[in-house]
DNA sequence: CTGAAAGCGCTTACAG
DNA sequence: CTGAAAGCGCTTACAG
């Protein structure tokens, strides 16, 4: 190819200044600018050249070389993130968001790769990470669940969010599913309801065991006899199936549902105005999630469980920054510290979509 | 700190091999590694010698050091992604993923910040970018508008998703969201309907207009008059109090309703089933995005219009690596090529909720 | 107080 | 056919 009449982008505008074009402008060495640009100046260098040096490179618009960086200190000043499907939900995002502000904040960055749940991309993933030095890792999973953590995540600063191993060699961040389920029974009951009845999702999804264990564990200690849950799914028709055949089928009607999440309640709504029952003057229905899109704005706005995703988020990058930053990773020698788990609490929403029953 | 003490996490398994750790396996320089780790052993290479090299690279597990190939090639097989709001939205997901699908096939990984809108992360989040020495930069938009790129988007390797350079100095890929909103709307006249009202977004956003302009098209083409849209918004609620308002206070009562998004229409689905109204029987409804948590579960499931988000991350995406792997940027010195924003159908994606009217 | 040297891990001309 | 050298951009001991 003629190179005379190939430009390059940098045309024009200069080559990015390195520190030795720095040092050539103040006429001094470059290993002056790297103490001086570094704040070890004092002592080191005199007042004047101090001076000099930093109006060369003020004027150079100087800022040092990242990967060379990353080479001479063999850090690279980011977290490798490996999640399992962030596409398919928001959620997804507000845990990345709160690892990554938090990541931001120190000076690191986040490269994050998802494998679609594919175990053959996961492995890669993590090979990948490694060979771009990341200083530590981040799994996280879209939907709670036990998750086998791979060496690369014990041989480096590593946490797990929504997620946790069975042996517990990495710190998780995890919600408490229980006491968050448990929490909207309970402000049900309180209401004065009785006749409750639980939508819950798939058996698939570890969460759904749990949101019924807590379900069952506040009508327990309510007096109050515990309905097996109507397993239904995930979506608005399947809320809306399912609330069809309850608000219709079970004598006496139910007072309350319990949805497996937000989405669901929408479908309880949509089938309560059909049946011509007011939510919540006829009918109280509570959701789960705190989805941003559905909660507050469902009419009426809906009482539901935040999940905790941007904490987790933070809680778990603040463990794997706090192990970077120290440099000083947990003794091994030792038995291996068991790190346990950490519960996220699901705070309960109160909003508009439960009443006293009539 | 005494070093007997402290065990840092690579104890125990060795520390990753570098070249040298192979070629003093294999009994050769690290030259003749490289060459035939490369490929370039054939005719170089002896091939006793090339045997002896792979077999030591397989036995230490070697794999390259990124980051020192960074610093050799000036290259970091990475590419920068600026948003600017990811976490509101699952599409943000989508188009991210599009985008990182497609680099991460080439050997490229993702490098993303958030700015949260604000211009001031914006600009420090370029700098910190390049300063990675990123290959390369894609700016996306949550929502569809205008962006006044940067100068360093003119200096590499660029794309834009879901937003447009006013003076178009960098590529950009966005929605035909006139088409789409054409397409539904020419969707309900052909099935008979003749009284259909817009509920539109807010006037900030401005697929609000475009859409706007789409149905005002459909319905001049087709001869109908062309009633004037209704701001309502983007959230359930509002979709809800818009519906109430035009099916209770319009004569004639609308056949049927073009939303804002699906949001909306779940909200007007809510308020007729309230009304007793049957939908699609008594009334159509269309929304837009065919956002994949409400379109194919609303009930009936929603005829709406497919928002290209991945198309649009994977278009940008594309254009980005092939300016960077042909290595061939645009001839700057030739006036500069304007190159055109790239429309992206919106298909239209058709379920339950439309039927002729009675 | 300051500059020359070494080295992080790699590859590519360049001698031999 | 093979090894020694240079260099990507940086910082930190180390001489002077």
């Amino acid at each position: 190819m003629d190179h005379l009449t190939r430009v390059s982008y940098n045309c024009g505008m200069p080559r990015r200044a390195t520190s030795q074009d720095v040092a050539d402008l103040a006429g001094v060495s470059r290993s002056a600018v790297s103490l001086v640009l570094n704040g070890h100046g004092a002592g080191n260098i005199a007042p004047d050249k101090q001076a000099l040096i930093i109006e060369a490179a003020r004027q150079l618009r100087y800022t040092p070389n990242a990967i060379a960086l990353s080479l001479r200190s063999r850090r690279s000043s980011t977290i490798g993130v490996v999640t399992d499907a962030i596409a398919t939900t928001a959620f997804g995002g507000q845990l990345l968001q709160g690892a990554a502000d938090l990541a931001v904040a120190e000076g690191y960055l986040l490269l994050v790769i998802d494998t679609q749940k594919d175990l053959e991309r996961e492995g890669h993933a993590y090979e990948t990470l490694q060979n771009r030095q990341v200083d530590g890792f981040l799994f996280a999973a879209m939907s709670l669940r036990p998750y086998d953590a791979p060496p690369a995540l014990r041989s480096a600063p590593a946490a797990l969010a929504n997620c946790y191993d069975r042996e517990d060699s990495v710190a998780a961040f995890i919600p408490d599913e229980v006491a968050g389920s448990r929490a909207v029974t309970q402000h049900l009951i309180e209401q004065g309801h009785r006749d409750i009845v639980m939508l819950t999702g798939t058996s698939d999804v570890v969460a759904s065991g749990l949101r019924e264990r807590g379900f069952a564990a506040a009508m327990a200690s309510a007096g109050l006899p515990a309905t097996a849950p109507i397993t239904t799914g995930w979506e608005i028709d399947k809320g809306y199936a399912g609330a069809m055949h309850v608000l219709t089928a079970t004598q006496p009607r139910p007072t309350a549902i319990v949805c497996a999440n937000d989405r669901v309640a929408i479908g309880v709504v949509l089938a309560a105005g059909q049946l011509g029952l007011s939510v919540p003057g006829d009918l109280s229905v509570v959701g789960y999630d705190d989805d941003e899109n559905v909660a507050p704005c469902l009419v009426p706005a809906l009482t539901t469980v935040r999940l905790p995703h941007r904490e987790m988020g933070e809680r778990a990058m603040r463990l794997v920054l706090a192990e970077v930053l120290v440099d000083t990773p947990p003794v091994l020698t030792v038995a291996p510290t068991r790190v346990p788990r950490t519960m996220l609490g699901c705070p309960l929403v109160v909003r508009d979509s439960v009443a006293p029953p009539r």
